[in-house]
DNA sequence: AAGTTTCTCGATCTTAATAGTCGGGAAGAC
DNA sequence: GTCTTCCCGACTATTAAGATCGAGAAACTT
């Protein structure tokens, strides 16, 4: 999978949350059954976002979540980064941590796989929450 | 990872294959040791690929493989269709086998997700393995 | 203050995909 | 005929992803 289901729950999360930044802090459950995301599991995406700073939230009774900027300033990339660290392009293999290697110093796939790294982190990166939105007004 | 160790075990092997397309057949057990790749797991491999109708397989005392276009008609993203089929855009997970799916017949997401697809493609559409021998000649 | 409600944390389990192996069989060259 | 190489299918192992659970800490309510 190009983009796992973790980061599609999250992006859903992080949608749904968008879709109602006027209203008081959601909480992880309504969350979870507007998205039909498992509750449990949201929960460890929640706090995540959390720690990263994509979101506020709020304990106790009317305790929930707030997006911590507004839609159009979150991008899809941001949140992708965000969840996982290691998202860097692809290492050569071949390259990593072997003496074996057989292009030493001049890997000739490594440019290869930053092009295509680079290729997806721009549609992400030019994406916004904000943009996620007009779109679901605005059926095209 | 954004692309599996398999593929890039894959593309070595047509690479080095490229490197030496003048030469007569060559063994899967040389290819495998020229590029570090475990040789049982490169039989496989070599063995799709020829099903696949990216190399042309020789049998017997001088039997090995060659390519079965000029470097300059295999794209890096030929090779990776051949590899697995189902290679597609990412589906929206919500949207696919759930009636529970919160977007029905209007996903949000799916349009990234294509766009997301179509840039990596369009990066591995558009090298072929003469674009790889060429930067191994005259490193930048 | 007592009691909910909700987030928070860490460990754990499950499942699926990837990576890699093995033994034996069939085609071709010498 | 025998040696070499590709060929095939089943099998195992390792890892990453997906998901669950129980208990604890902050915050609001009455």
């Amino acid at each position: 999978m190009l983009v796992t289901q973790k980061k599609q729950y999250a992006l859903r999360a992080l949608f749904e949350l968008a879709r109602r930044s006027d209203q008081a802090p959601i909480k992880s459950s309504e969350i979870a059954e507007a998205q039909a995301i498992p509750p449990r599991f949201l929960e460890v995406i929640m706090a995540k976002l959390k720690r990263s700073g994509l979101v506020i939230s709020k304990r106790g009774f009317h305790g929930g979540y707030l997006l911590a900027r507004p839609p159009a300033d979150i991008s899809v990339a941001d949140l992708f980064t965000a969840l996982d660290e290691k998202d860097r392009p692809e290492a050569c293999s071949a390259c990593v941590g072997k003496s074996t290697c057989p292009f030493m110093k001049n890997c000739v796939f490594m440019p290869l796989w930053e092009e295509a790294h680079n290729a997806v982190e721009r549609v992400f990166g030019r994406t916004s929450l904000q943009d996620l939105l007009d779109r679901d007004q605005a059926p095209s």
